[in-house]
DNA sequence: TTGTATGCGTTATCAA
DNA sequence: TTGATAACGCATACAA
């Protein structure tokens, strides 16, 4: 057999109309249960299942969101996988389109436009915030892990996230809590904000330096606290791998870590968890923003109820995860 | 404006038939110079793209393969941008269904036929052997990254992999090269064939001892040298974790790498690459891979000349990528 | 070179 | 409850 089996064949098949197949293909009303038996056995028989673009072609709603994502970025797959299980919970099918070295986002962004998907879901989108804007205005868009003004946005709470952690290290007796700045990187502002607030809510004084993204940074960072022989009672470091850097350093230089330091990080990337590593760390709420990016999109394209007329901001908190790099205080 | 604008009214605004824009907008044979102009320009004063559905809907040909991928795995992010750009060259179109801790492999394929593709990547097909080639039967499969009898395939050539390992590590003057096993893990068996291969063939006896596939395991093999005092000049570990997994008890222990004994990974995963890691280590060619297995397929789908008849296996040799933890013998 | 007519597989409207 | 028919947006065979 060569073609695949349409909705006429399984008409004749079970000796009805076609619209009576297509009334029986969607759950709808309309149908005898005799027939509706008959034609599902038909449509099995011959292996038959409906055509999706005819399907959208026809309809007017294509109930279709289409999203784009960083292949290489881990935190992305669990977005993804977030919005799947929304998406289908709430009836809309989702196509992907992934941003690659050799396919930047406006390329992506094409392909799904030409799908006629009705929403966008933008993760970690590069794209200026002017860009972002004049595509908001054509088509319904969330932007998950980023803020832009005038376009709905969906990310964690990095303040709060802060705050969080550092109570942590209170609640574990520290008091000298070096933090390591993430300088412009998205989020760097609020999670030292968050830090700021939550020193001063314990009157504990400030000790910030700058850290940065990666490894190299955060040992650069340690190796100049080991160098100053002012080594802290906790490091908080605004990512993972700036942890990861720092307690690397640390334990070369024979530092027991978290006997004598405790080490925290920002993100629960897969590394944090790794038997040997094992790094306390604040970990993002990805399902959450997948289920809360979908449920915003969704309001705004079935438009049902109060959809907020302005661009909204929402925010999810991170949650601890608590390993093995943070100890109590040592006597 | 709500609705998108169509052919039609692509061709009332230039004043021709709708079979011209058509011809225009594919830009096909058939129709002049200066019409042309006016439809293009048409088509672009009310900003019109062709949709995609209802082309393929007309056409017997949809021109789309699919591809299914995990999303947490990094390498398969190196392999969807290969296949896109190597789609892209073969005048194809592709649409990813991703597999997720939500979403199995046998959900992300059936979106993946419904939606008509002509033909089906795998990359890191999970499935039973025998789905896999009943799958086949019904549409040309091409999997990537495992051997699979009766079904098309494209691997990195594993034993060319380990031998090129080996010589790289004899080169540098080592003799006891204790290579660590990956058990019953992919590519297992030939990487373990490839190291004994290229170690008989330089007269060299061989040190193998169950590695594993995680820093855990490594970590464990390493400690078990130093506890038997038994170091030796070099460790090639299944894949970069377990090597990982090595350095970092070797370094805790004061072992120096790579002066004492060098260390070669397997994979290049983007840890490797890491500045304080810097693992010499083995890359699998994925753009080569990626491409090769778009080509395949295209081979049997547009049928132009000798598609084998049977299933291939194709592979692709590994590449040396020297880094810092590898160095010649010692004196 | 240009236009007309028909069909792709489905859903929606209406009448029976 | 059923069935005939038009329409979705586009491409193709054929006629002009």
């Amino acid at each position: 057999m060569q073609r695949r089996p349409t909705l006429a064949d399984v008409a004749d098949r079970a000796g009805v109309s076609r619209a009576l197949v297509s009334i029986v293909m969607r759950d709808v009303a309309g149908a005898s249960d005799s027939t509706r038996e008959r034609v599902r056995r038909a449509a099995e028989e011959i292996g038959y299942s409906p055509d999706p673009r005819a399907r959208r072609l026809r309809q007017h709603r294509t109930k279709l969101v289409g999203m784009t994502f960083a292949a290489a970025q881990e935190f992305h797959a669990d977005l993804v996988d977030g919005v799947y299980v929304a998406a289908e919970k709430l009836g809309y099918d989702v196509v992907l389109s992934a941003v690659t070295p050799h396919r930047d986002e406006p390329r992506a962004l094409r392909t799904l436009l030409d799908d006629r998907c009705e929403g966008l879901v933008l993760i970690g989108s590069q794209l200026p915030a002017r860009r972002l804007a004049e595509l908001a205005e054509r088509v319904p868009v969330v932007v998950v892990t980023r803020r832009v003004r005038g376009v709905d946005a969906v990310r964690s709470d990095d303040v709060a996230g802060a705050v969080t952690g550092v109570e942590h290290l209170l609640e574990l007796g520290h008091r000298r809590i070096h933090y390591l700045d993430g300088g412009r990187a998205p989020g760097a502002a609020e999670r030292l904000r968050g830090y700021r607030r939550a020193v001063a809510a314990a009157q504990v004084s400030e000790l910030i330096s700058p850290g940065g993204l990666t490894e190299r940074e955060g040992a650069a960072a340690a190796a100049e606290m080991l160098d100053r022989g002012d080594l802290p009672e906790a490091v908080f470091a605004f990512n993972d791998r700036c942890a990861l850097g720092v307690m690397d350093v640390l334990i070369r230089a024979g530092v027991q870590v978290p006997q004598q330091v405790s080490v925290l990080g920002f993100d629960d990337s897969p590394l944090a968890g790794l038997a040997h590593i094992a790094l306390t760390t604040l970990r993002q709420d990805s399902a959450g923003l997948a289920a809360a990016a979908m449920e915003r999109l969704v309001d705004r394209l079935d438009g049902t109820g109060g959809a907020a007329a302005g661009a909204v901001d929402i925010v999810r908190v991170p949650t601890l995860v608590v390993r093995s790099s943070t100890a109590p205080r040592s006597a």
